[in-house]
Order: C-alpha cells, then structure tokens, then sequence
DNA sequence: CTGAAAGCGCTTACAG
DNA sequence: CTGAAAGCGCTTACAG
C-alpha cells in the first residue's frame, strides 16, 4: 500500500505538504492541491487512519455495548445508533455482553485501549468495580436504556416506563374495564417495576385497588404469560383484562386464551408492550405500549456527538414517550 | 493516562524492558517483570492499542458487512461471528449497508484505511467497481451467505439451498402429496433460485412435473405470502400442499388458510423456510428448513482466523446443512 | 505557500 | 538480561 511518502516522492514535494493538501488546510496553493489529489488517485493512495488517530487523539470510532444484538429490540435501537454515526464519519464497534459482567467490563477495557471517543451502553451490572471503571474513564459515555446511578453523572435515553404503564391501564379503564390483571417481569427489573408501578398507581387513583391475586410476575417469556394468565384466572375469573408488562407476556396471556376457547377480545381484553414484529401477525394482533427503540438509539449517538464536540457541558438526560398501538386484542368491558 | 514512558521513568528502566515485560517476552528477569506488573496496576496503565496496531500492522479488528443488523437473520450470524472473534482478542465493527450499493463501497474504503485485519461480508451488488475493490484488497475476505463470484478466489460459507429444497420437497411427498405448489422469491434471489430448482428437480424425479401455475414467485413478505396462496389456489384447486421459499412467505399462506377457513395441516400443508421465532408461535407451528445462522458465522470467523493465520493457502469454501423442523403445518394427503 | 523537524505511543532489531 | 535508537505513518507548530 502507498504511503504518504511515495505520494510526496512521486510529487517531489514535502510530506507536509501532501498532508495539508489532502485536508484541505486553507493555505496550499490550488495547483499542489490538485497534483497531489490527481497523485493519490494514480497510487490509490489511502490514508492510514491507524496512524493519523494515533497523532490526533480521534479514532471516530464509538464502541455500543448491548445484551444481545440478535435480541430484535436491541438491534433496532442499534440501527439507529449506527445509522447517525456513519453518517458522520463514525464507526460503530459493539459488543454483546450477554447480561455476562466480565464480558461488560472486557468490553470498556478494550474500548480504553483502543481509544474509542465514546460510549453507548446497557449494561446489566453495577457492582463497585463496574461502577469505578466508569467513573475513571475519560471518554464520554450514554447511557441508553438504564438510568444513571447514583455517584455518577453520565446522561441516558430511557422511555417513560411509569408513564407509558398509565396510558395502557387508562385505556383499558377507557374501555370500561374494572378488573384488570397485570402480567409482570421478575422484581429485579427497574423497568418491570416501573409498569408494575404505574398500573398500580392508575387503579388507585380510579378506585380500583387490585387485589393480590391481580398481579402476577416473574418472567419475560411466552411460556411464563401463558402461566400468568391461568394463575390471574383462578385467582379471580372476574378478570375481563389484562395489561401484560411485555409483549411475549402478552403473547403468553392469548395463548392461554386460544388454548381455553376464550375469545379476545369478546371475553378478554390484553395489552402489551414494546411492540415487537409479533405484534401484528394476523392471530395475535396486539395492542401494545411502543417505544420508539430506533429514536432511542439515534437521540443517544446525537447526545454523544455533542458531548464529544463539547467536553465541558453535560447534555441532559431524556426519557422518550411509548406510544399507544391500537391493534386488535381490547374491546369495550363484555356486559354480561 | 499514563503511557509506557510513565511506567519506565516511575521505575528507573528502559521503555523497552517494560515493553517485554507487559508482552511476556522470554528473556526479561523475573525480578523485572514482577516490579512492571506492579507498576502497571499502580498506574493504571493500558497500553494503548492504536500504538500498537501502528507498529505491528495488526489491529485485531474485524469488519462484518451486512444489510441489516435488525434482521434477525443476519443479528444471529452476527453473534456466531461475534462470538467465536471475541475469544480470541479481535473485535468486530459491523456496517449495516441497507443494500446500498455505496454504503458497500464506504464499508470497504474504511476497511482499508482502518487497517482491519480482515472482512466477513454479505454483499448485495457486485458491480466492476465494487469487484474491483474486492481484487485489490490485501486483506483477507470471507464470503457469508453469498457465493464467489467468477474471477475473485475468496472463500463462502452458505446454505445448500438446493439441497434442502430438494428435502423439504421431499417430505411432503413422503406424506403422499402429489400437487404441490411453490410460492417463491424474486427471480433475482439466487438463493431463492436454488430454492426453486430444487423444487423443479425433485418434483420431477418423482414424475409429479408442476404445472405452470403451481409456481407463483416474486416477493419475500407475509403479504406476498397471502396473496400467492390465492392465486396458487385459483389456478389450481387440487393443492394440497405448498413449499414457500421463506417462511414469512409461508406465514402469509398459513394466514390465507386461516382467513378463508380452511384448517390446516388437515386440508393444506404448508413448509417454510429458515426458521424464524414466528414459527414457533402456538398459531403457526410452522414446519421448516432451519438454517444454521449462528454456526454460518462461527464457521466463517473461524476460516478469516485460519486465513489470518495463514496468509497462503486458501481454505475451501463450505456449504452447510439445512435442517428440517418438523411441527404442526404438515399432514398426510388429505383421502377425500 | 512550503519544508524540516518533532512527536503520537508503542515494538524490535542491534549492541552490549 | 537491558538500553539506545530507529521506525510505524501520519500531523502540526515553527521557520522561512
């Protein structure tokens, strides 16, 4: 591969020269410019951006740490990372974790020695050392779908879970619905314990303290909504609907239904959230919270391009809105 | 961040020894390397790997091209990749390319300047110049899901597509079908071709030689799917079973049957292609070819590894094996 | 407008 | 076993 010299050789002029040509630094005449551009195209001559970050202190290269990139909500918000990135020069390394706190913390190690300018990341773990390894980088970091924890200051996209718990129970509320279940994940997700909290902040405040046996949780799956469903079902058949703190959980509660004969949404009404691409298929056709995971993705990597053009101003954190997709899984409260 | 300088001044000896310290070198005093050790934790040292990259022309980093991340087809070859590459200390930059001819093209071009170690890629057009960039790279190139095309000498990993027609085929004769349709990709799909050549064959092997409209091609969708059903339906009544290319394709038969009432596997079998999550959905049960995604790219790292490795001999390309997924969308032939 | 020189942070023959 | 020196391929003050 042709260097920089054989450019400057072939051109009998200086290396400097080349360079400055090559960036179009302001002051290099109009005629060496156009030399040393007709010179790079005869030696397809390509910058070695190895070196030139080494002298710059700038790979433009950001590193996106995620549970899993094969996980379809992750490999959105991932697509709207990369896509604003590139646009800008950017390239986009990740790394997936698999919810594994040595592979997180591999993952900022090699992103300190290959000095990467940023960081986006969901981490799983918060443990001292995690925890120290941040606070000692020197790299601006996002934090995207994880909210900053105390002692540490970094700004994060996050959507409004509690919010967005409101609007689906409303709506179910909405449609007259009085008895409604709730289908939750386990206790150790902050996200889960935000919808878990705005359903139960909904029903109050309309009156419709639910009961325990209204709430079961402690799973993320289809086959655990299944399950969930039955419990919510023998624990009070009075139930006409239910808000499922995720769509596989909701998926879980239809199957549950169609295995039962009960028909959705005559006799039972369900809610999702998140909106996955099983969502809509012809049998299930679930109304859902959905967040936007691409937005989600893009306003981190802007966030992060402008804390990389301005070290010194920490951008505010921001927590986007679900939004409401009426499919066809709820209908009016059966009167019965 | 402390640098190599650092640790050699704090300990009174020379940048090379500490070099040889850090990198295991053979001949350095236990006493030596035991005292750099301890400075490196005490500094906090990292040694920087774009230094490193410079002077060895290694950056232990790996670009994988793909259209899109967000298809779950190419995220779980992406974690095969990612996977067995992390082990061994590479890290992989991944460029989504929306099948956009110059996103390819950018891709290459930073592959070049960022001095990767060596490309994984699944491209979409193979116009001169792209060939031609292809021909000049002095870095090594896997093929993944795409086979080589004339004049380059890379190596491929990819499905036999051909073969595991030929089986999905089969099986439905071996339950007795006899008027098969096949609801098929665009004509431009290589693989897609396969798809259907292996139909076509296996098809009159057993003397069961389609009828023109027993063949409705031309799209990938759920709703391509629908609507190549009816008019596989229209143009032949006798159906009683259908091979769809993919198994969105086959989905949008299943959700044709469903819409008109007509039960399946009892009256109309149908078998997908690639095993998707949706198959697995209560509704849908679909019988399938999977493909090996995660082991298509754990296969390809490990052959870019190989010619890493091994800068001379070429390793063979390898087409893998579809494995048919039996479930609940396949019956013996209805004997009315 | 251009060039010579220093330097980014490492590794690696070459001497000793 | 250790150090001084050269060099990887660039950029960027500093002079002129």
């Amino acid at each position: 591969m042709a260097n920089i010299k054989d450019i400057a050789k072939h051109l009998g002029v200086s290396v400097s020269t080349v360079s400055r040509a090559m960036n179009g630094h302001p002051d290099v005449s109009e005629e060496t410019k156009k030399q040393v551009l007709e010179a790079v195209r005869a030696l397809n001559y390509r910058p070695n951006a190895i070196a030139k970050g080494l002298i710059q202190k700038k790979t433009f290269t950001i590193g996106l740490m995620i549970p899993d990139i094969s996980d379809p909500f992750f490999s959105s918000m991932a697509n709207g990372v990369e896509e604003t990135l590139s646009e800008r020069g950017y390239q986009v390394v990740y790394g997936n974790t698999n919810r594994n706190p040595n592979k997180e913390k591999q993952f900022i190690a090699n992103a300190i020695q290959r000095q990467f300018d940023g960081l986006i990341i969901t981490p799983d773990f918060w443990d001292e050392e995690f925890a120290g390894l941040l606070a000692e980088l020197e790299m601006p970091v996002v934090l995207l779908r994880r909210r900053t924890p105390q002692g540490l200051s970094m700004p994060y996209v996050d959507v409004d879970h509690y919010r967005a718990a409101t609007e689906a129970v409303n709506y179910l509320i909405g449609l007259g619905h009085r008895n409604i279940g709730f289908i939750g994940m386990p206790a150790t997700s902050f996200s889960g314990s935000e919808r878990l909290r705005g359903y139960m902040d909904t029903m109050r405040e309309h009156g419709l303290l639910p009961a325990e046996p209204d709430v079961v949780a402690g799973g993320r799956t289809i086959a655990f909504g299944r399950e969930a469903m039955e419990m919510l079902h023998e624990g009070n058949p009075q139930l006409t609907a239910v808000f499922a703190a995720n769509d596989l959980l909701g998926i879980g509660a239809l199957e549950w239904a169609a295995i039962r004969g009960i028909p959705v949404p005559d006799q039972l009404s369900v809610i999702g959230y998140d909106n996955l691409e099983y969502a809509d298929l012809h049998w299930i056709q679930l109304t859902t919270m959905a967040q936007p995971r691409r937005e989600m993705g893009s306003k981190a990597a802007h966030m992060l391009l402008q804390m990389i053009a301005d070290k010194e101003t920490l951008p505010g954190s921001e927590l986007l809105e679900a939004n409401l997709i009426i499919r066809r899984s709820c209908k009016e409260r059966p009167t019965t």
